[in-house]
DNA sequence: AATTTCATTCTACTGTGGTAGAATGAAATA
DNA sequence: TATTTCATTCTACCACAGTAGAATGAAATT
């Protein structure tokens, strides 16, 4: 359960996958980030490096590559929001809890289903 | 409000300045952050990039620098914790928020706190 | 078979952060 | 005053991430 560092440009490459549900090619990941304005060979840089990383594995069907994500989003997600709070609240949950709650303005809908989520867990 | 990158190091010593409360020097902070086995040139230059960044004032008193964080610790939790919901999340506070309780394991006490806090807030 | 196409690989440049030795300059001390 | 001390500055090296041109190799097309 290594800490893989996925870099901001290698990560919109990782959406893109993991977007897919289903192994895709790089074909398929440039056009889903055309609008990031990278060449191919970035592409596929950042691919070689994902791999490398252990965050994707690669499939050659035919004469493309298929990438296939290693770890999911919520695995990522977690061990990044884990990160933060070790980080910055010195790995206190509740601390970084309250402060969060204190700071971000959140809708009333929003609270009450928070509050839902508390319930259930309290069972 | 520009978004200053602080690096894992250069946080470090952040943190020894924002506990300071008070303006301090690099010698101690050289004393605070002992166990990092940082040579004082290394400190020296996280201190300068820091004030370049416009994350610290340096202020000579006498012979001495004496450093300033010019963010508060509670400003850069915020925009950290901001920016992860924005590059994790979309930038939805309220996806984050369901989320992140339903993976993270809070005691009992930690979520009475947390309702609490939801009863102030929703007066 | 010759040529074109195009994904992949190789190589490389840039910026930033972690790290620190060498040089500097001024105050403290001998 | 000569010397030592020591914070600060200068310079530099490495690794990694962002970026992409050039080379390669194999399939598709002519």
């Amino acid at each position: 359960m290594k800490n893989i560092s996925i870099g901001d440009a290698e990560l919109e490459i990782m959406k893109v996958i993991w977007k897919a549900k289903t192994p895709i090619t790089s074909l398929d990941i440039g056009k889903e980030v055309g609008d990031k304005g990278w060449k191919k060979t970035t592409i596929a840089t950042f691919l070689t490096r994902l791999v490398e990383k252990g965050a994707l594995s690669a499939d050659k069907q035919g004469k493309l590559y298929y990438y296939t994500p290693l770890i999911t989003e919520k695995e990522y997600r977690k061990s990044q929001t884990k990160n933060l709070i070790k980080t910055l609240y010195n790995g206190s949950v509740r601390d970084f809890a309250v402060s969060f709650f204190e700071e971000q303005k959140l809708s009333d809908k929003d609270i009450q289903e928070l509050k839902a989520i508390f319930e259930d867990k309290g069972e």
